[in-house]
DNA sequence: ATCTCCATGTAACTCGTTACATGATTTT
DNA sequence: AAAATCATGTAACGAGTTACATGGAGAT
C-alpha cells in the first residue's frame, strides 16, 4: 500500500478524488454524483451509485465534505454534500501527485485476438464500435457547442477552462478512435472481397 | 452477472481472454505471460503475475489450455501452457462479442480538478506526463520499426496484422496524448508569465 | 556478498459490479 | 396501470493490488 499520509487519514480510492473534484464545483447529492459518473457522461471516470455512497461516507468521516440533510423523496433523508477547506487541500495534494498509468481497452484486446475469428464477425464488432464512437463524439461536440455558446473557455485556473481542456481531449480521443476503426474496417473489407 | 454460457463453464474474467490471446500465438509459461502483461509492455491490458497464476489454473481446469511440466529453476515445476481447440473456440466467441466500454484516466481526472491547484504544480505533473508519453511513443515506434524491418505487416487474418493494427492504435493514442499535453503546457505557461 | 532474473504460488485486502430493497412523484 | 425518475442505502461476489514465501543461476 502506498500510504504516505498521516495516521488519522487512511488512503482514499481514486473515486474519492473524482467525487471531490465534482464537489469542488458545486454541492451535490450522492444521486447527482452517481449520475455524473454514469457511463456516457463520465468522460474519464465511471462509477455506479452503490460505489458512490460508501465512498461519500468515508469522505464525510474524514471531514473532507459536509452534508446538509433535508426531506427526501423516499423513506430516507436527502443529503447534499459540500466540500470543506480540508477537502480542497486533499484534492489539491492529490492533483499534484504523479498519475499512475494503467489502461485496459477491451476493443483493442479484441482486435489483438481478432485473427482467430472470421473477418465478418470482426467487422460486426468494429461496425458496432464505430456507431458507439460516433455517438460519443456527437455528445462531446454538442457539449462543446453549448460551451462556446455561453461564452468561450476562460483562462487557465478556472473550472470552465479545466472542463474545456478535458472535453477537448475527449473529442480528440474519439476522433482518433473513429479514424482507426474506419481504417481497420476498410482494410478488412477490401481483404474480404478479394476472396 | 452476464452469464450466457452453459452450466459447465462459469464465466471467465477478461484477463483470461488476454491470456488466451497470447497463448493463441505460442505456448508460454505463467511467468512469460506475466511479463508480457507488465505495465509499459502491455499495450491494452495489464496484470501482475499473482493475478495470472490463478486465472491460468481456471483456464486449465476448463480445458482451454494444457500444461506440460518440466524441471524449473525454483522449488516448483515449470509449466508451459498451450491453447486447446476448445480454448480457441472460447477465444473466438469472446472476440465476436461487443466490448463493454468503460474508461478510467487518472491524468484526465487530475486536469479536470487542476483549477484547485497552483499552475506550477500542474505544470510539474504535465511535464512528467509528457516525458512518460514520449518514452512510451518511442517504445512503440521502436517496435514498429523492428516490425517493418522483418517484412511488412501481412494481410488481415494473421497475428502479425493484428499486432500491427493494435500497435498502430497505440502510436496514434500516444501521439494524440502528447499533442494535447503539449498544448496544455503551452497554454499554462503563457498564462503563468502574464502574472 | 548482494542483486537481479527466472519461476512458481498464497494471503490479505481493497476496489468495482450486479442485484436487492424502499418509496414518493412525475411521465407515458 | 405501468414505467421512469429521484433518492437512499446494503449484500454478495468477482476483479485487482501488494506483500509474503521459496530457491537456483548468473551478474556486479
Amino acid at each position: 500500500v502506498t500510504d504516505e499520509s498521516s495516521s488519522n487519514s487512511p488512503t482514499l480510492p481514486t473515486l474519492a478524488y473524482a467525487i471531490l473534484a465534482l464537489l469542488a464545483r458545486q454541492p451535490l447529492t450522492g444521486y447527482e454524483i452517481g449520475r455524473q459518473l454514469q457511463d456516457p457522461i463520465g468522460l474519464f471516470w465511471q462509477a455506479g451509485h452503490s460505489q458512490v455512497y460508501p465512498v461519500l461516507a468515508r469522505i464525510e468521516a474524514q471531514g473532507l465534505a459536509l452534508a446538509t440533510a433535508g426531506p427526501g423523496p423516499g423513506p430516507r433523508q436527502k443529503r447534499r454534500y459540500s466540500i470543506t477547506p480540508a477537502g480542497l487541500t486533499a484534492l489539491r495534494t492529490w492533483v499534484e501527485a504523479p498519475p499512475g498509468r494503467r489502461g485496459r481497452d477491451e476493443l483493442l484486446l479484441r482486435v489483438f485476438a481478432s485473427w482467430v475469428a472470421p473477418p465478418e464477425a470482426i467487422l460486426r464488432v468494429l461496425r458496432e464500435a464505430e456507431g458507439l464512437h460516433r455517438g460519443q463524439l456527437e455528445t462531446y461536440l454538442g457539449r462543446w457547442a453549448r460551451m462556446q455558446a455561453r461564452g468561450g473557455p476562460d483562462a487557465p485556473g478556472t473550472a470552465d477552462f479545466a472542463d474545456a481542456a478535458t472535453l477537448r481531449r475527449g473529442i480528440e480521443y474519439e476522433r482518433g478512435r473513429l479514424a482507426w476503426v474506419r481504417w481497420l474496417i476498410a482494410r478488412l473489407e477490401t481483404a474480404a472481397h478479394l476472396d
